[in-house]
RNA sequence: GUGGAUGUAGCUCAGUGGUAGAGCCCCGGAUUGUGGUUCCGGCUGUCGAGGGUUCAAAUCCCUUCAUCCACCCCA
């Protein structure tokens, strides 16, 4: 026997119950932002390596350790680890933000070269938005109410907590990092490896070590809050209290940093409890600077990204699985001999409704046909034996429910289903 | 990337050196124009892959791949 070819480590076929779900996830998130005013945007997979190490920063774990590159004839291109680099790049190419404010939303597969787990996996999925040309912080507070109604369409709203912070203008930033780094410096020898690492490449990420010595540490580092000038308070107050009048729960945590590198003023995420090590389903916040590190002109910029098969793994958890796709109306004949005048009833079915409709296929007994109807999930069953395909009618079985099987003419189908829900 | 657990039929799993099993599923019959219940019968396997030890390996050893858990990271 020829080999078989083994799945990629952190690939997955998704289909039935799994697919459906991913997909309620993605359509409920694509019609809120519709609702909303958001455009859809569809980006390519790979871009060049350069922008995502520009855009999302050479010294985040995503870029650093997780891309999945490779040399091109003339340059080093990337599979996609998150979305926005590539959206803002397509923004500044089509020059979209030229007299005008866009506002898009993007779905589709992120890659990042991990160990798989539940929840985390090498080819995953994000939905995700970006505002284009706002200052205000009124856009920051309805990203995240944009979400907060797809979580309450998705029922899971009760099992999402949001976290916000502020990471303050560019000054801002850099003020407080300098603190934190001479603050940090004094305990050097007492940061475990990776934060003694992060010291020099990016000292706002331990911040969020999880080091229990570490975490004593930081108890007394240099807050971002006071390092916030007048422009970076007044942007993250107005923020808060948007969010207050649009009635969004959060709870501020300072050591809130986000992982990559472009963001500034207020920033957040979405986390679970019940989906283990996999906390967070989603995150976001402004990147007033990105547009200009791209290339592009200053503009301001607010967005988030949401982790798709987390939020469909929490449905699933919670109870709240999809079924997958079933027809809704299975015709069978009885025999081989109406096998062609039941394709025909269908076929005039699928043009005189707008029902899914499968015709029976392979042949078998009886018994083996109705099972297959049965199997298939199809809500009614249109059986046809030699008696109604003589006189131009069909048998109506009701499979699911209760209901007393009726012979109709095929002219009736239509308003007798009509009539059957 | 680090540490650990797991991998046997389509599914859930038992089997710890001596002929590969159970339940569910599936197929057939009871019931040749009616599925889903019941009864009877039947099929189903590179024991994740490769190598080694042994008279003999699903079982012991090595390597490797994949999944899961924690770390890490993030969505």
């Amino acid at each position: 026997m020829p080999e078989r070819s083994p799945l990629v480590r952190g690939m997955r076929d998704l289909y039935a119950e799994e697919l459906a779900s991913i997909r309620i996830v993605e359509s409920v998130f694509g019609d809120t932002l519709k609702s909303y005013g958001y455009e859809h945007i569809r980006l390519p997979t790979m871009e060049r390596t350069a922008l995502f190490s520009r855009g999302i920063g050479e010294s985040t774990d995503a870029v650093a350790k997780e891309m999945f590159s490779f040399d091109d004839e003339t340059d080093s291109l990337s599979l996609r680890p998150e979305g926005t680099a590539s959206c803002v790049r397509a923004v500044i190419d089509a020059n979209m933000y030229r007299g005008n404010q866009p506002k898009l939303w993007y779905v589709g597969s992120m890659f990042r070269h991990e160990r798989p787990q539940l929840g985390r996996y090498r080819e995953f999925y994000q939905v995700g938005a970006e505002a284009f040309g706002f200052n205000g912080p009124d856009v920051d507070a309805e990203l995240i109410r944009i979400v907060q109604d797809v979580w309450e369409r998705l029922e899971v709203n009760e099992e999402i907590t949001l976290e916000v912070n502020s990471l303050g203008n560019t000054a801002s930033r850099i003020r407080h990092r300098d603190a934190l780094v001479e603050y940090l410096e004094g305990y050097r020898e007492d940061l475990d490896a990776d934060s003694q690492k992060r010291l020099e490449l990016n000292p706002l990420r331990i911040l969020d070590s999880k080091n229990e010595h570490t975490q004593q540490i930081i108890e007394r580092a240099p807050n971002m809050s006071d390092y916030l000038d007048d422009e970076s308070k007044r942007h993250f107050d107005e923020f808060q209290e948007r969010l207050v009048r649009f009635d969004i729960r959060a709870t501020m945590n300072p050591r809130l940093v986000r992982g990559l590198d472009y963001y500034t003023h207020a920033v957040f995420e979405w986390n679970t409890e019940r989906l283990g090590a996999q906390k967070q389903v989603g995150g976001g916040g402004r990147y007033d600077g990105l547009c200009e590190l791209l290339g592009g002109a200053p503009c301001a910029a607010a967005g988030f990204a949401i982790g798709v098969d987390r939020v469909a793994l929490l449905r699933n958890e919670l109870g709240l699985s999809t079924p997958s796709y079933t027809p809704d109306v299975y015709v069978l004949a009885l025999s081989d001999d109406e096998d062609e005048y039941a394709r025909q009833v269908a076929a005039q079915l699928r043009t005189t409704s707008s029902y899914s409709v499968r015709v029976h296929q392979g042949g078998g007994k009886v018994k083996a046909r109705m099972r297959a109807a049965d199997r298939s999930g199809a809500r009614i069953a249109l059986i046809i034996g030699a008696q109604e395909a003589a006189s131009n009618q069909v048998s109506l079985k009701w499979l699911r429910i209760n209901r007393e099987q009726v012979t109709v003419p095929v002219t009736d189908l239509p308003t007798t289903l009509l009539n059957s829900n």
